[in-house]
RNA sequence: UGGCGCGUAGCUCAGGGGUUAGAGCACUACCUUGACACGGUAGGGGUCGGUGGUUCGAUUCCACUCGCGCCAACCA
């Protein structure tokens, strides 16, 4: 084995060997229990960024850890077709490649290049998922537009459709201009810009005087029906039911109340404007005013805004408007405002809500029911406190608007019969109009919203609406991981499209992964330039390296700060492990094989009870999804445990050791790889192929990424030894080494050693090897001496013979700050136990733990005191 | 405006009603000893944001408060 490991070579080495070997593919015909999970399918048009690489990594921890642990375990990758994305994407390329726009070269032929580019792109990712190691079963990867589930989308659009849940109507929606489509409440978003607030006068229609208004958006004055009011506001209650001549245009229109007007706001006068504005559309409603739109599609003003606007954009008119305004002196006045304009999240536009026809989806009844799949239980969330989240979302939630005026996605099922105007909606092409049976038909242009796929995502990749064997084997599925971000976008749909169409719900648990941010907490951006690129960062640091930082910086509802610093640990620690293999490689004989059984010995007692400590402990995190105490917790095992403790001593004794002593330490390794393996599965693979290959009992698989978790080793079921002479072997060893620091002692320098702790002697070719001693000897009484060197450890003391190298001074400055600290320890120890309160109500094994320490406390003070009579 | 989260060592973060609060990195001193300098040894460093309460006991639970962040919101 080389000196480090070269993660380089080995990356892509092993996984191609995995690939090939089809440890990744499902077992249906396995009997194990299944156990599966399917990713949240990235989009096409993306490459691997951090947050994939945490959430793809806590995949595979899991996924590893599961097909480990005896379950035929099934990842099933796929990626997203990611409707408005990939449209601008290609669009773009479209213009600056042949300077068209999609509509020069028609909708097929778009179309194509969209599905060229897909393909091109769906390997990209792929292979960045390949890098990361990913254990997903390639065999049945899916893209959100697969034939299959198109079908899906198709039959459930139209049983919907026929169960009277998605309809099509005229309605307010958000309408993004630059991608010319409509978007779903949860695609806007608010940013703040500063702004004005214009002051309008509207003059009442007698001539009577005027009311001011105030708006921030004037251009839609144009299509105002009406100035509202609130009923009980004294100042204008005698204008209620009186007209008002709306400026710049021939329009009169009247002053009416309503509650939803705030008096103490601007003047306390509304204008309204039901085509452009949501507010001012339930207001309409409610109010039976006329609507009327000034405002296209185009985001340019229609020839209802009159012939002075038709055919501005809108933010021109604007400056028109209050130009005109002005100079009818009908401006009250401007102030400077800052307010929130609602923007699309993938385009960047100023929205426009509009009233337009679209097809919705009423979601009352599966919100219903996926409010009591979380109350009940049935779904368990990690972090637990997104329950509240959900909770207050599926309460107030509304209708989806389903329908985009895109081409790239599921294309609505719903055909117009050119004859009769009938819509027939089904699962495929009908031949006929199903009212008039007039065969010209004409299907929607509109598709359907990505996420209408994605929420059928868990049990379209299985086949459904087919029911196949691995729609039954492997739904429900058994738990998702995804960002807390799209819990609205697509867990609840998927919850809600799982409740309705399969009866049950689409996973048990899931559990939300944090964000991952730049060194100092802040957001990675490509604008800050703070990103830290994933690939770049396996390039340099190694897979093992990355994924060990994610997994160990993973704790439940905490952001992750990823930091070079963290990754350079993390590449410590793989190569901590390479060369603990390599030291263990180093020491083996070619006989010595994981068939032969180990000899134990105090130190091998020790080191197998820490095992299964940490390996039940580890397997227990893992299975409750604390994937950073899992982390935690092995890598102290593998570096304090093992390296720094056990192969210290072994180090004394497998220089002349039995095949059986040396079969010990082998077996060591073999546990700590496989439980390493989810986390780390290169560098392990890696180690494996070097040390274990050729030392495999027979039946046991060759490579790592197939064999058994190690918490059922037999040998971890070893008792024996005492337990307790370890630790305070590394005690005394700490000492020593105090004492040659404390006196200036070089630590090569090799001095005779005492010890009083008598059950220590076995270890005494350690101390002696470890803490470069001349001699150690164990002696019956006292061990101090005016040339010695003496410390106080639990249970006894230990000593240095350093003739003519002590510095008794800084010793006995020493002795008296450990006293003086002891003495005040044992000082609130004695007062909390003469506390009759405390040792009445405190549990009795706090006040037990409070004497024993008392006690300890009083006989090391006792020891120390002794030291501090002879130091002089 | 409402809801949620966070404030613990210089930095990034774990933890949790019970003696003396942890990790990684950084820092100081020393060490090239045959697994590893991507290493080793010994150290320094925290009134756990503030105030008050519950308790035998609070950094941990509760209330209030200050600071930061996120999400949801119809104030034109």
């Amino acid at each position: 084995m080389d000196k480090a490991f070269d993660f380089k070579t080995a990356q892509q080495r092993w996984y191609e060997r995995w690939e090939t070997s089809r440890l990744f593919e499902a077992q249906p015909d396995s009997g194990k229990k299944p156990w599966s999970i399917v990713i949240p399918p990235p989009n096409i048009t993306g490459n691997l960024h951090m947050g994939h690489a945490l959430v793809f990594t806590l995949h595979d921890v899991l996924t590893r850890f599961k097909r480990a642990q005896g379950f035929d375990a099934l990842w099933v990758p796929g990626v997203d077709h990611a409707g408005i994305a990939t449209q601008v994407v290609v669009e773009r390329q479209l213009k600056e490649s042949e300077g068209k726009s999609r509509h020069d070269v028609g909708r097929e032929a778009f179309l194509e290049r969209l599905w060229s580019w897909k393909d091109q792109n769906q390997g990209a990712i792929e292979n960045q998922l390949r890098r990361l190691g990913a254990s997903v079963d390639w065999t049945r990867k899916r893209f959100t537009m697969d034939p299959d589930l198109n079908r899906a989308v198709r039959k459930v659009f139209a049983a919907a459709y026929k169960e009277g849940r998605i309809y099509k109507g005229p309605r307010m929606i958000q309408w993004d201009p630059a991608s010319q489509t409509a978007l779903s409440d949860l695609e806007v978003k608010y940013v703040e810009r500063h702004g004005k607030l214009w002051h309008i006068r509207y003059p009442l229609a007698d001539g009577s005087g005027f009311v001011v208004v105030a708006t921030t958006r004037p251009e839609t004055m144009l299509g105002d029906t009406g100035v509202a009011v609130h009923p009980e506001d004294e100042r204008y209650g005698h204008l209620v039911g009186r007209n008002v001549k709306l400026p710049l245009t021939d329009r009169e229109i009247p002053v009416v109340a309503d509650s939803f007007v705030d008096p103490t706001f601007g003047t306390g006068c509304v204008k309204l404007t039901p085509a452009h504005d949501p507010n001012d559309n339930a207001a309409g409603r409610r109010l039976g005013l006329p609507s009327i739109t000034v405002i296209g599609f185009d985001a340019k003003m229609t020839a209802e805004a009159g012939p002075a606007y038709a055919g501005l954009d809108r933010f021109e008119c604007r400056k028109k408007v209050v130009h005109d305004l002005e100079a009818l002196e009908l401006m009250e006045k401007i102030e400077p405002y800052t307010h929130q304009v609602s923007v699309s999240d993938r385009s960047g536009a100023v929205l426009e809500p509009l009233v337009s026809e679209q097809w919705f989806m009423k979601v009352d009844e599966a919100a219903q029911k996926a409010l009591e799949s979380v109350r009940t239980g049935r779904i368990k969330f990690t972090p637990e406190r997104w329950a509240g989240v959900w909770e207050h979302w599926l309460v107030n939630i509304q209708d989806w608007c389903i329908s985009r005026q895109l081409w790239w996605g599921h294309r609505i099922p719903a055909w117009t019969c050119d004859a009769c105007g009938h819509i027939n909606v089904e699962e495929d092409a009908p031949a006929a109009c199903g009212k008039c049976g007039a065969t010209t038909l004409t299907q929607d242009p509109d598709t359907l919203d990505t996420w209408f796929s994605s929420a059928l995502w868990p049990f379209s990749v299985f086949g459904w609406p087919d029911q196949t064997d691995d729609l039954k084997r492997y739904y429900p599925t058994s738990v998702l991981i995804t960002g807390y971000d799209i819990l609205f976008f697509w867990v609840a749909r998927m919850v809600m499209a799982g409740l309705t169409w399969m009866d049950d719900v689409p996973f048990r648990d899931v559990y939300f992964n944090a964000l991952v941010r730049d060194e100092h907490g802040a957001k990675m951006s490509k604008s800050k330039g703070n990103v830290i690129d994933p690939l770049e960062t396996m390039d340099e640091f190694g897979t093992d390296a990355l994924r060990f930082s994610l997994t160990a910086m993973a704790a439940p509802g905490t952001d992750i700060s990823l930091s070079r610093s963290r990754l350079e640990a993390s590449r410590n620690f793989c190569n901590k492990l390479w060369n603990a293999a390599r030291f263990v490689q180093m020491s083996m004989d070619a006989d010595v094989t994981l068939a032969v059984e180990p000899e134990l010995g105090e130190a091998e007692y020790w080191m197998v009870g820490r095992l299964r400590e940490s390996l039940g402990q580890a397997t227990r995190a893992i299975e409750e999804y604390r994937f950073h105490e899992a982390a935690e917790i092995l890598y102290h095992l593998v570096w304090d445990d093992f390296c720094a403790t056990y192969i210290e001593l072994a180090k004394v004794t497998l220089q002349q050791g039995t095949r059986a002593q040396k079969a010990a330490i082998l077996h060591f390794l073999d546990i700590l790889l496989r439980a390493l393996h989810p986390l780390v599965p290169f560098v392990t693979e890696e180690i494996h192929a070097a040390v274990m290959a050729d030392r495999l009992p027979a039946g046991e698989p060759e490579l790592l990424a197939a064999r058994a978790w190690p918490l059922d080793d037999p040998l971890l079921k070893a008792q024996g030894g005492d337990p307790g002479l370890v630790p305070r072997f590394q005690e005394a060893l700490s000492a020593i080494l105090r004492l040659k620091a404390e006196n200036g002692v070089d630590p090569a320098k090799r001095v005779p050693a005492f010890c009083t702790i008598k059950a220590l002697e076995p270890f005494a070719e350690g101390l002696k090897s470890i803490a470069r001693l001349e001699s150690v000897v164990f002696p019956e009484g006292d061990v101090h001496g005016a040339t010695r060197a003496v410390a106080v450890v639990s249970g006894g003391m230990v000593a240095l013979e350093l003739a003519g190298l002590k510095d008794p001074a800084a010793e006995k400055a020493k002795l008296e700050k450990e006293k003086e600290k002891l003495e005040k320890e044992l000082e609130s120890s004695l007062a909390r136990l003469a506390d009759e309160s405390f040792t009445t109500k405190a549990p009795e094994a706090a006040v037990a733990k409070m004497r024993a320490g008392a006690a300890e406390k009083r006989s090391r003070l006792d020891k120390i005191n002794e030291l501090l009579a002879v130091a002089n």
